[in-house]
RNA sequence: GGGCGAUUAGCUCAGUUGGUUAGAGUACUUGCUUGACAUGCAAGGGGUCACUGGUUCGAGUCCGGUAUCGCCCACCA
């Protein structure tokens, strides 16, 4: 076996390579045809035009651990990767490259500027999936999906064509939330509501008939020119009178009604709300009910139409303020306030939304909605942690019809034509060549669909449908989604109704959702705070294993994590413990044969092998709930504290020959074990180290990743755990002493040891070579009995033995006073705690059995203590 | 306006059916070139678990309220 090990971890010396050989052979990759129960993960597919961000690496890190241990488990395992073709974003990124071609999208037409997108993606696309091996995410390439590959395009087809023969797709004439920047319509959910200062501006409208006016209040005082009435609530005493009466709009002298309607809150502004239906949704809605007008004043490009009189042809804002200026040299503006309100802007390039009227596509959402909620109510679906469940059900509960048409070029075409003669609507699987009607020539509606249309088919249009392939079969529904919270909406509840519309059962069993990765400070990481982290660098420094482990460890299901670099250098640490705890090991294996005869097993070698079995159930049933962070604490805290810190420092001597040859030889498969099945627990979180690590230990077993997960093996007799305990404590109690009373590191200390019973006493006796080796302590003397205690000494009481470091000269008494001090202190504490609580009687009489006993030991141990402890500062007191 | 989360050691966080003495990492103090590791070893200091009321034999954990911070949703112009 090559041992050549550095003595610190490079984390580039194997990565890459081994990856390429996990890929290369296949092991990622897994079929259909399979006896074994499926486990699948549907990977979100990051948009064609990204690059890996934290948020990235933590949802894959986390899928991937997932995989990785039901793939050990014996799982038929699936991830499915692929990326997303973006609408909006992608087409930007070439609308920027042409334009410093010096042209512009329309110029090149809308077949030719497809092309160059397509050019753009096969050229860049992959960025991310690159990025995604360097990750180390164990997804199936084999099976890699883009959402405007050939079968996604026809999954997206078939459903829309079923969803518009039943009525569920819809066009229309409605009001739509416009991005005058992005020029196209988005869906409610990609409007962001910012809080914003503006205006509350109370604007006097004349009466036509009589003298006087009616106040109305608005924030946007530019939409006034397209008002066609003046509303009030029908109850309002103050202007009940004045229903059904005329006003007239100062500038424009246009003639409008005052109607009523409970839609309007009296106690907001004047109570009299202006009603411009081309341009607000409550003011559309209300108009549907008056059959109101619709007056335009406002265009795609957020400048005023020639309905706008002598504002046309002006920016809204510009417009804004001129209007304002207007009314108030003529005596319309009353008054200005300050106002706070929720403004509308796009998600992509943070322009103010404006709602217009506009013909549209539109997804029916009622019918979809309600068995997708039914599906949570009766637990089909679950959601981890539960209390998403309730944001996810909340949304679909107020849930308006999803508008789904964009007016991009980069999409999925809408498949539906239109005839030039009859205007008839022609909507079919395939592409129609003149009308069905009247035969005659036509024209596709020229739009594309929203792409979040197309990812909410995505658990199963890539697993074949709408062809009933093997896939389909086997890997539908899939085991779990893991997602940000921040996605719920417009991915996770979409993915439920359509897979529930189409293939009439859920798309996933559960859905994980985790927190956001923010910066050291808290906050979002973004590009305009600058304080966004690279993984790619991260790796580059500290390695995939690292980030990794990092990012699982301390978190919490659903909760936010920040990112501090001292964190990632622990991990760091960490790994290079691993690495040279098995260093350490490998030196120690050269010659170990694991098919040798095992001898028997000493103390530390039973407790670690108790120890590992519980560290093998805890971390299983961890990952069975998705508490990965506390899995990962308890690998590290087993791998540090007990396996390096005690075990193997416990086996060296064994393992330098210096005991017997059969003991040697048992050290060495006791840790072979252990390390073996420690690095089978890791591996899911840090897979480059671990497979490494494998490779070296003796045996040719094949990849890690295709090994199977250690199976819990119960051990009844928890004895040897007892017995170290006390092994332990002597231990720590003379390591205290030699540091409290400054002896010098190279000196051995004497000891005495009194052990209290025939248990302690064996258990000592046989392992007394463990306090040698750990508190550098020799010679140790063992009694039974012990009719005066040792003076000038440092003493250590533990449950069952008292230790004695004669300390002839080096002993400062007040040091030792102050030791004992603080140890009856604190014992007195829990003493009294203790008492109180067994004096209680309700507590001896409602407490579980096991509860009485366990409190009952310990008063026994503390009282032992305490006597011991007790009698001796007497006697250094009197001294 | 509604909903959710957080509040535990100087800092960052665990603590998931209520039950040993509330833990870790980091920082800090002291001592160590100990035949894997100074990215290390040993020892140590540091917490009225935000506040408040309740349920319980027993509460960091469950329930009610308050405060501060953060996030999400929302068509009062």
């Amino acid at each position: 076996m090559k041992n050549e090990l550095n003595s610190k971890y490079d984390p580039k010396q194997v990565e890459r390579k081994w990856y390429e050989l996990w890929e290369d052979g296949g092991y990622f990759h897994q079929s259909p045809r399979s006896d074994k129960e499926p486990f699948c993960i549907v990977m979100p597919p990051p948009n064609v035009t990204g690059s890996l961000h934290l948020g990235h690496a933590l949802d894959n890190t986390l899928q991937d651990i997932l995989i990785r241990f039901r793939r050990m488990q014996g799982y038929n395992t699936l991830w499915l990767p692929g990326t997303d073709h973006a609408g909006i974003a992608t087409q930007a990124r070439v609308e920027e490259q042409i334009a410093q071609e010096g042209l512009n999208k329309y110029e090149l037409g809308r077949e030719k500027f497809l092309e160059r997108v397509w050019d753009w993606k096969n050229e860049y696309g992959n960025t991310i999936t690159r990025q995604l091996r360097l990750l180390g995410a164990s997804c199936d390439w084999q099976r890699e999906r883009f959402t405007m590959d050939d079968g996604c395009s026809k999954a997206v087809r078939e459903v829309f064509v079923r969803l518009f023969k039943k009525g569920l797709i819809y066009r229309g004439n409605y009001i739509v939330n416009w991005c005058p920047k992005c020029q196209t319509t988005i869906s409610d959910i990609e409007v962001e509501h910012k809080d914003s200062k503006g205006n509350l501006y109370h604007i006097k409208y004349p009466f036509k008939d009589r003298e006087g006016f009616i106040v109305v209040a608005t924030t946007r005082p530019e939409t006034m020119l397209g008002d066609t009435a003046v509303a009030v609530h029908p109850e309002d005493e103050r202007y009940k009178e004045l229903i059904g009466k005329t006003v007239i709009l100062p500038i424009l002298n246009r003639e409008i009604p005052i109607i009523a309607d409970s839609y309007v809150d009296p106690a907001f502004g004047s109570g009299a709300v202006k009603i411009t239906p081309a341009h607000d949704p409550n003011d559309y809605e209300m108009a549907l009910r008056h059959d109101l007008p619709h007056v335009v004043v406002i265009n795609k490009d957020a400048v005023m139409t020639v309905e706008a009189g002598p504002y046309k042809g002006m920016d809204r804002y510009e417009c804004r303020k001129k209007l304002v200026a207007d009314l108030a040299q003529k005596d319309f503006l009353l008054n200005i306030q300050e106002h706070e309100y929720a403004l509308g802007q796009c998600y992509r390039c943070d322009t103010v939304i404006e709602p217009l009227v506009s013909p549209q596509w539109f997804v029916k959402m009622k019918p979809l909605a309600a068995p997708a909620m039914e599906a949570a109510h009766k637990g089909d679906v679950r959601f981890v942690p539960e209390r998403f469940t309730k944001v996810y059900l909340n949304w679909l509960e107020n849930i308006r019809d999803w508008c789904i048409s964009r007016q991009l070029w980069w999409g999925h075409r809408i498949p539906v034509w239109y005839c030039d003669s009859c205007g008839k609507e022609i909507c079919s699987m395939e592409d129609p060549d003149n009308c069905s009607e009247c035969g005659g020539s036509l024209t596709q509606d020229p739009d594309v669909l929203d792409t979040w249309f197309s990812s909410a088919l995505w658990p199963f249009s890539t697993l074949g449908w709408p062809e009933e392939t093997a896939d389909l079969q086997h890997f539908y529904p899939t085991s779990v989604l893991v997602t940000g919270r921040d996605i719920i909406f417009f991915w996770v509840a979409r993915m439920l109704f359509m897979g529930i519309e189409f293939q009439k059962q859920v798309p996933f069993y559960h859905v994980f959702i985790h927190g956001l990765v923010l910066d050291s400070l808290g906050r979002k990481m973004s590009k305009s705070l600058g304080n966004g982290v690279d993984p790619i660098e991260v790796i580059d420094k500290y390695g995939a294993d690292t980030l990794r482990f990092m990012l699982v460890t301390g978190n919490t299901p659903g909760n936010d994590l920040r990112f501090h670099y001292e964190k990632l250098e622990g991990t760091r640490n960490f790994a290079n413990k691993i690495w040279n705890a098995s260093r350490f090991a490998l030196m120690n294996l050269h010659d170990y044969d694991p098919k040798g005869e095992l001898g028997s097993l000493a103390l530390a070698d039973q407790w670690i092998l108790v120890r590992l079995q519980e560290v093998i159930n805890k971390v299983t049933e961890c990952l069975d709930k998705y508490e990965l962070g506390e899995a990962a604490r308890s690998i590290y805290e087993f791998t540090w504290n007990e396996l390096c810190d005690w075990y193997i420092e416990l086996i060296k001597p064994r393992l330098y020959g210096k005991v017997s040859e059969e003991s040697r030889k048992t050290a060495q498969a006791v840790l072979y074990s252990t390390l073996s099945r420690t690095m089978q627990l890791l591996h899911p979180f840090m897979p480059f180290i671990t497979e490494e690590i494998w490779r070296h230990l003796p045996g040719d077993r094949g990849s890690i990743m295709l090994s199977d997960w250690p199976r819990f093996k119960e051990v009844k007799d928890k004895a040897p755990v007892v017995k170290m305990r006390l092994l332990m404590e002597i231990i720590k109690g003379i390591r205290n002493i030699r540091n409290e009373m400054n002896v010098p590191p190279g000196k051995k200390a004497e000891a005495i040891i009194f052990l209290k019973s025939e248990e302690a006493d064996k258990a000592v006796k046989d392992n007394l070579e463990y306090i040698e080796i750990l508190a550098d302590a020799y010679p140790i003397k063992l009694v039974r009995e012990l009719a005066k205690k040792p003076d000038k000494a440092a003493a250590v009481v533990v449950y069952g033995a008292e230790v004695y470091v004669p300390l002839e000269g080096l002993i400062d008494i007040n040091v030792e006073i102050k030791r004992m001090e603080k140890e009856l202190a604190t014992i007195e504490k829990d003493l009294n705690l203790v008492k109180s609580k067994l004096q209680n009687e309700k507590f001896l009489r409602k407490a579980p059995k096991e509860v009485v006993e366990k409190e009952q030991q310990k008063q026994k141990e503390l009282y032992a203590k305490y006597e011991v402890l007790k009698e001796r500062m007497a006697r250094l007191i009197e001294e």
